[in-house]
DNA sequence: CAGAATCCCTACGGATACTG
DNA sequence: CAGTATCCGTAGGGATTCTG
């Protein structure tokens, strides 16, 4: 693989955002769910940035977004058939992530073990 | 999985980065390489990023980097062995991100042929 | 050679207020 | 309910200069 067709940059460029790894994780969790529900999962997101990120998952067509034209408005969101290619990614990133959890805070146990001596 | 035990952004943060992913391509493709080595690669990044980056690397243990006290001074830096366990991880987001390049394409592609009628 | 230090600019994200 | 619109602070990243 040389650098010019290296695409990790493209899968990174889908999961960077503060929120999106959480708002996937709760769509792939819970399953279909309105802007309110998803609000109310991430009770610390701002209304402007749940509605942004979810519009960026969107444009690449990892989520789906259903309009139900009536008075109060509805808004369900969902993985789309596309977006669950990533539920793999997702896992393998959870994975690695968790054991690094784990590898840096053994390793600051040691270093404050040494520091006390 | 519950939304705080999600590590994805652990992943994540070792990655993110404009040019980590493309540093960490380099030392897994070509191996051990002197710092210029690296800056010879990557022409178009400045030395502070560059040490910035390999920095942050060494910081979460992906990199080591070892220096020979020498005039001139001489550096190497290399994917440490723990390090490697990232390989599965970045060889599955290229994948998807190959894959994703394409779709999104069709997808331009055939906006484009509907633009046209 | 391998950096450190400085200055600068933009984009990301947060807080708040408003609307069909 | 599901968004816009606006303002604003900070961090990431770039250009340049200096140094052991």
């Amino acid at each position: 693989m040389n650098p010019e067709r290296c695409k990790v940059d493209e899968a990174l460029g889908i999961l960077v955002g503060k929120w999106k790894p959480i708002i996937l994780l709760h769509l792939f969790n819970e399953g279909t769910q309105r802007f309110s529900e998803l609000k109310r999962l991430m009770p610390d997101i701002t209304q402007k940035m749940l509605t942004k990120q979810l519009r960026e998952l969107e444009e690449e067509d990892i989520i789906d977004r259903v309009i139900y034209p009536q008075i109060p408005p509805k808004v369900e969101y969902s993985i789309s058939e596309y977006g669950k290619s990533l539920q793999p990614v997702l896992d393998i990133m959870h994975e690695w992530g968790t054991a690094h959890t784990n590898h840096m805070q053994k390793k600051r146990n040691s270093q404050n073990a040494s520091n006390a001596l």
